[in-house]
RNA sequence: GCGGUUGUAGCUCAGUUGGUUAGAGCGCAGGAUUGUGGCUCCUGAGGUCGGUGGUUCGAAUCCACCCAACCGUACCA
């Protein structure tokens, strides 16, 4: 044993999780139903490792030799840099670039996986988590993006999301580099900080976007947010075109390059209500603005409508639980041809969360194991308890014979404790009747609230009846079942 | 990064103008009950009072610096 002095002190690093049976149990489930879509819908699995060199991820930091700090990297023994995901599509991107001809064009392929940032972690947000994508790549046809919509929508009804509680959220980049085209913003860094302003219409509203277009906001916390310094007029125009004003079309409707993302929106959103989607489904939304870096056309976004209240009791918009869009540029990143790709991203974690809140969860427990008590602890006993657990398994029924050194109160406990429906003991008087006793620790956690008095607790033995061995298994089959009806009454 | 709040037992928290050996509830372990999970009662384990330095006869308490966590904000491919 370590010394009191130097014993290594057990902490988990912040922003990381352990994860427990009923939350693995939820996700599995979760995913299940999201895997059953991405199938139906024609999509292929495919698996890429957690680890990737660094240049393949695109995430050098500019002029320097030496990966952005957001992702986790390591050199490798030829010096040669190493990075943890920080999403599965610059892999995807890297995998269908080194297998490019042997794939079937468009490719469409789903995967979840964990992935990493190494950011400051917030509530919801944490620095290793699970994503579940889908992509189609090879077909630069918006009919692709319309269908990564539609996919999304049922996703999210196929999670048990009601119509009306969710949206799916549409616009595209090219509108929005057309309306900055045509009121004069040209510098990357001052788009940049515009399209984070639009970013945060949710947050704080048509006037703090203004702020943040003009000279800068200072928060309520005391942080002061530079501005992107644009001039009235131009504010005006960028503010009413993510709020679908007129004025913002109008300003800009001469410019190319917004008439091409308006076309394209018009088409997806004629594609999807010829499938039957409606606008309370899938809208086109002018605000959305989504991954500002490697997007080039539409963008879309899956979010919850419904109010969540929090555990402080608070009601919060949960707002996006997925994402994703058009990035012809990611895959010919790779490689000499230009190989149009559009996907998009669900959250798994964060959509658990909601999901919870909503209720939509299956949190119930999985039937915690029957236990059989160890009476006595010589080894030809132990066999004969092992026999007994081996025909329970045979039968299908969870079970485990008690390896711990305790005695049998503590074994009780124990078996309370884990949530088991019921013990079987075989002590040497039941033995010696060819016997075994079970007990069904759910009835009798009811029966012992009427009884105060110890000693009749222990001596009248509720809920334990005595059956011959060879009965055993049908006997516990009865306790389980009578159980299973319970619950589900 | 910036701003705020908070650090005392596994958890939630008391701790008087600075004063002997730092407490409670819950939880945990053992016993009352050598073969019965609950209830009740008894007993016990568990703390460098976030860290370092300073003031003082004396610091969990006062001062300085540091660290960490949480919240907001920024950044977030």
């Amino acid at each position: 044993m370590a010394d009191k002095a130097d014993k290594v002190k057990a902490r988990l690093p912040r922003g990381l999780v352990d994860r427990h049976p009923a939350d693995i149990r939820a996700v599995d489930e979760m995913m299940a139903k999201i895997r059953a879509v991405y199938e139906l819908y024609g999509f292929e699995p495919v698996e890429t490792p957690l680890i990737e060199y660094t240049d393949a991820l695109g995430k050098f930091l500019p002029d320097q030799d030496r990966p952005n700090e957001g992702v986790f990297s390591f050199q490798d023994e030829d010096e040669q840099w190493l990075s943890l995901r920080y999403d599965l599509t610059a892999p995807l991107a890297r995998f269908v670039a080194e297998n490019f001809e042997r794939l079937p064009k468009p490719y469409r392929s789903y995967r979840a996986g964990w992935v990493f940032r190494n950011e400051k972690p917030g509530p919801g947000r944490f620095r290793q988590f699970m994503q579940f994508d889908a992509d189609t790549v090879g077909t630069p046809g918006v009919a692709a993006d319309a269908e990564m919509c539609m996919m999304m929508a049922d996703v999210m009804e196929a999670l048990g999301i009601k119509r009306g509680d969710y949206v799916i959220r549409v616009n595209n980049r090219k509108v929005l580099d057309g309306v900055l085209e045509a009121i004069g913003v040209t510098s990357e860094g001052q788009k940049l900080t515009v399209l984070r302003a639009i970013d945060k219409l949710d947050k704080f509203g048509p006037e703090g976007v203004k702020q943040l277009l003009g000279k800068g906001r200072l928060d309520e916390s005391g942080d002061f947010t530079k501005g992107a310094e644009l001039g009235a007029e131009q504010q005006d125009t960028v503010l009413a075109m993510c709020l679908g004003e007129d004025g913002g079309s109008a300003a800009a409707a001469r410019n190319e390059i917004w008439a091409q993302g308006a076309d394209e929106l018009r088409e997806i959103a004629a594609l999807v209500s010829a499938a039957g989607y409606g606008s309370d489904r899938i809208r086109i939304d002018p605000s959305v603005v989504r991954g500002l870096e490697y997007y080039t056309g539409p963008v879309f976004e899956a979010e919850l409508t419904f109010p969540v209240v929090n555990e402080d009791g608070e009601t919060v918009r949960f707002g996006s639980v997925g994402g994703g869009g058009r990035y012809d540029g990611l895959v010919s990143r790779f490689r000499g041809e230009p190989v149009p790709a559009t996907g998009f991203s669900i959250g798994v974690s964060r959509l658990m969360t909601a999901l919870k809140n909503l209720g939509k969860l299956e949190t119930a427990e999985a039937v915690a194991p029957v236990v059989v008590l160890v009476m006595d602890k010589d080894t030809e006993s132990l066999g004969r308890y092992q026999r007994l657990v081996s025909l329970l398994r045979q039968a299908g029924i969870r079970a485990e014979m008690y390896l711990g050194g305790a005695g049998m109160k503590a074994q009780m406990k124990y078996a309370d404790r884990r949530g088991s429906p019921c013990v079987v003991i075989q002590g040497g008087d039941e033995r010696e009747k060819g016997e075994v006793q079970i007990k069904d620790l759910v009835e009798g956690k009811r029966l012992s609230e009427e009884i105060e008095d110890n000693v009749t607790w222990r001596e009248s033995r509720p809920a334990q009846f005595s059956v011959p061995e060879s009965e055993m298994v049908a006997a516990v089959k009865r306790v389980l079942d009578a159980q299973a009806k319970e619950r589900s009454a």
